[in-house]
DNA sequence: CTGAAAGCGCTTACAG
DNA sequence: CTGAAAGCGCTTACAG
C-alpha cells in the first residue's frame, strides 16, 4: 500500500522506476543561464549571441549531466520526425532488404532513420500503412504498392509527406510530391525472353503472380513471344512467395506437353519453380530451363539467370529523391520518374 | 519577394505547402465541446463523464474532419514511442528479416511499430545505436550485440529501456530488465559434428566468424571433435557474409590435406564456402560436405544440411517479453533466459 | 460528475 | 545583441 519510493521529479503519482534524463531545463539551471541558450548552444555550431565561456560551460555541463536530447519532443517541436517510411510487401523476401539497406545508407547520414512497414502485398495492409503515415510517423515514404492507385496516395502529398513509389515502368510526372524509381520492366522481361528463344526454345511459360510488378513483366514477355509466332503461356498463382511459384511449376509439370522454359516473373518465384522441378526429378537446365526477374542474392549461388534490378541503388536513389523533397521548397516540384539499368544476368539455369 | 499564399495557421513566416491537419482543438471548436473532452471520447471506449449526445457530436465532427492523432505528440505527452527497435547487424543477412517478421507479428497487434537499426556488426555501430536509443526513440529494443558487454548496456535498463538479446547460450537471472531469447548453441553444434562424424567424416574444419554466436558454435564443435579424438580445425574470417566463407572455403582448398567436411559457423559462411567449392570444381557432398547453422529460407533450396533456428519463433517471442515488461511494474521483474530448440536439418549437402 | 488547466521537452520568433 | 515567452498537440491529474 506504501507508495513507491522511487518516482520521477515530475511526481504526482507517477511512478516510475527509472530515473528520469536530464532536459535541457536541468542543464539550464546547472549552469545558471536560461533554456533557450541551451537549447541554441546544444544545436548550433555558431552562436554569436552567447558568450563563449557561457557556451563552453553548457557543454560542460551537458556532458557532465549525460544529456541527450528528447526525440519526441523534437519531434513535436520542430514537426519533422526525422523518419522515413519504408511501406513493402515482405521483408522476408530477399529483394526488399537490399532496397533497405540502399535507403538506410543514405538517409542515415541526413539524419534520417528507417521504419519498416509490411503490407503483405494485400489491399488491407496498404490501406493501413496510409492511414498509419498520416499519423505523422514518417517525413517521407518510399514504398511499393500493388492496389492503391495514384488517387488514393494522393492524401499523402496533400498532408505534406512526399512518396518514392518503387515503379515497373516510366511514370508521367505530376504536379503532386510523388516520385517514382524504376528499371523498365517491359523491356527487362522482352529482353530475357528473347534470350530464351535464342537459346532455341519455344514453348516458355511465364509464372505471374496476381498482382504487382508481374503485370509489366509478363506484358513484355507477351509482345516478344507473339512477335516470334509463338504463344505466351501464362500461369498464375497468388504471390510473390516460393510457395506460389513450386505449386505453379507442379501444374506446369502435369501437363501433357511440358514447356522448356520457364520464366518466373520474379526469382522467388523462380526459386519455387526451380524446387518443384528438383522434386520432380528434372535436371536444371537439361530437362527445363528456369529464368528469374530481381537477380535476389541467392540467384548467383543458385546458377540461376534472371534480370538483375539494382535493389540498393533503387533504394539510395529513392532516399535521395526524398532528402531533396525535404529540402525548404521541395514539395512544390513536379514528380519525377528516375529510370536505373537493368541487366541480363546469364548462369547456369538457363 | 511576395509572401507564399499558402499558410498553415501557424503562419507567422513559416510557409509550408501543405494544410495543417485538423487538432483536437479543431474538433471541440466546431463541436463545441473542450479539447479534453475530446481527447478523452477518442481514446476511450467508455466516457462516463461525457453525454452520449456529445460524445457522438464529437466522434461525427472528427470523421468529418479526416482527424488523426498526432503521433509525436502523443509520444511526448504520454512519454512512449509505440515502437520497438530492432538492432542487428545486417538486415540482408537473411537470417534476420524473419527475426523481424516475428517481431512484427507480435508486435503490431499490441500497438508498436518497428524500427530497424543496422549496426553491419561493429563495434562503433553498435554503440551508436545505443545512443540512438538513449534519445528516447524507442519503449523497448530486441537486439544482436556483438561487441557490447552487459555492463555497457545497463544504461539502457537504468533509463526505463527494456532489452531482449538474442543470445546463443543461457544467460543468469540478473536484476536488470535485460532478458534473452536463445538457442542452445553450444548443444547444437555439437549435435551438428556428432552427425558429422557418424557420417564417417574424421577432418572437419569450422569457419567462423571473428565476432557473435561464432565462439559458442566453436566451443561445441571444438568439444565433441576432442572427444572423439579428433582435431579441431578452425579457420577465421571477418565476417558473418558469403564473401568471409568463400574466403575460408579457398585457403581450405588450397591445403596439401582438404578437410572432407566443412563446418560453416553460419548460413551464410557455408553458403560462401559452397559456392567456393563449386568454383573448384568440387561436388557436394561427394568431394566435400557442407554444413551450416540457422537454416535460412534459401538452405532448404540448396540442400544445405544445417542447425535449424526459430527465428520468426525467436523475434515472436522478443516481443512477447518486451510487451510484458511494459506493462505496468514489469521493469522490476529480474532479467530472465528463454530458451527455444533447435533441430538439425539433414539435407543433401553433408 | 464535469471541465479547465497544467505540462511533456523542445525550437524559434520576438520583445527588450 | 540577449533572454524570456509562446506554443507544437496531446493526456491526465485535479479543482470546482
Amino acid at each position: 500500500m506504501a507508495t513507491s519510493i522511487t518516482r520521477t521529479k515530475r511526481g504526482k503519482g507517477r511512478d516510475i522506476a527509472a530515473p528520469s534524463r536530464p532536459t535541457q531545463k536541468d542543464i539550464a539551471l546547472a549552469a545558471g543561464v536560461s533554456q533557450a541558450a541551451v537549447s541554441l548552444v546544444l544545436n548550433k555550431a555558431e552562436t554569436p549571441s552567447v558568450p563563449p565561456a557561457t557556451r563552453t560551460r553548457i557543454l560542460e555541463v551537458a556532458q557532465e549531466l549525460g544529456y541527450r536530447p528528447n526525440h519526441p519532443a523534437r519531434m513535436l517541436r520542430s514537426a519533422r520526425t526525422m523518419t522515413f517510411a519504408c511501406v513493402i510487401p515482405d521483408i522476408t523476401n530477399p529483394f526488399y532488404p537490399g532496397l533497405v539497406r540502399g535507403l538506410q545508407t543514405v538517409a542515415a547520414p541526413a539524419g534520417y532513420d528507417v521504419l519498416i512497414f509490411d503490407t503483405d502485398g494485400r489491399p488491407e495492409g496498404e490501406v493501413r500503412a496510409v492511414e498509419w503515415l498520416l499519423q505523422g510517423r514518417a517525413d517521407g515514404v518510399v514504398a511499393t504498392f500493388f492496389h492503391l492507385r495514384a488517387s488514393q496516395l494522393a492524401v499523402l502529398s496533400r498532408n505534406g509527406i512526399p512518396l518514392v513509389r518503387l515503379e515497373s515502368q516510366h511514370k508521367p510526372d505530376g504536379p503532386l510530391a510523388i516520385d517514382s524509381v524504376y528499371i523498365d520492366n517491359v523491356e527487362a522481361a522482352a529482353e530475357m525472353t528473347r534470350f530464351l528463344i535464342a537459346r532455341g526454345h519455344r514453348r516458355i511459360a511465364m509464372i505471374q503472380a496476381e498482382f504487382g510488378p508481374s503485370q509489366r513483366r509478363a506484358q513484355g514477355y507477351g509482345a516478344v513471344m507473339r512477335d516470334a509466332g509463338l504463344s505466351p503461356d501464362f500461369i498464375t498463382d497468388s504471390a510473390y512467395s516460393e510457395e506460389s511459384g513450386a505449386r505453379a511449376m507442379k501444374r506446369l509439370l502435369e501437363r501433357k506437353e511440358r514447356p522448356t522454359a520457364v520464366f518466373g516473373a520474379s526469382d522467388v518465384l523462380a526459386l519455387g519453380a526451380m524446387e518443384a522441378a528438383r522434386i520432380a526429378g528434372l535436371s536444371i537446365p537439361n530437362d527445363i530451363a528456369i529464368a528469374g526477374f530481381d537477380d535476389i542474392p541467392v540467384a548467383k549461388l543458385l546458377g540461376l539467370t534472371t534480370v538483375r534490378q539494382p535493389e540498393f541503388d533503387l533504394g539510395a536513389l529513392a532516399a535521395r529523391t526524398l532528402v531533396r523533397r525535404l529540402l525548404p521548397g521541395g514539395l512544390e516540384a513536379p514528380g519525377k520518374s528516375h529510370e536505373l539499368k537493368f541487366e541480363i544476368m546469364k548462369r547456369t539455369s538457363a
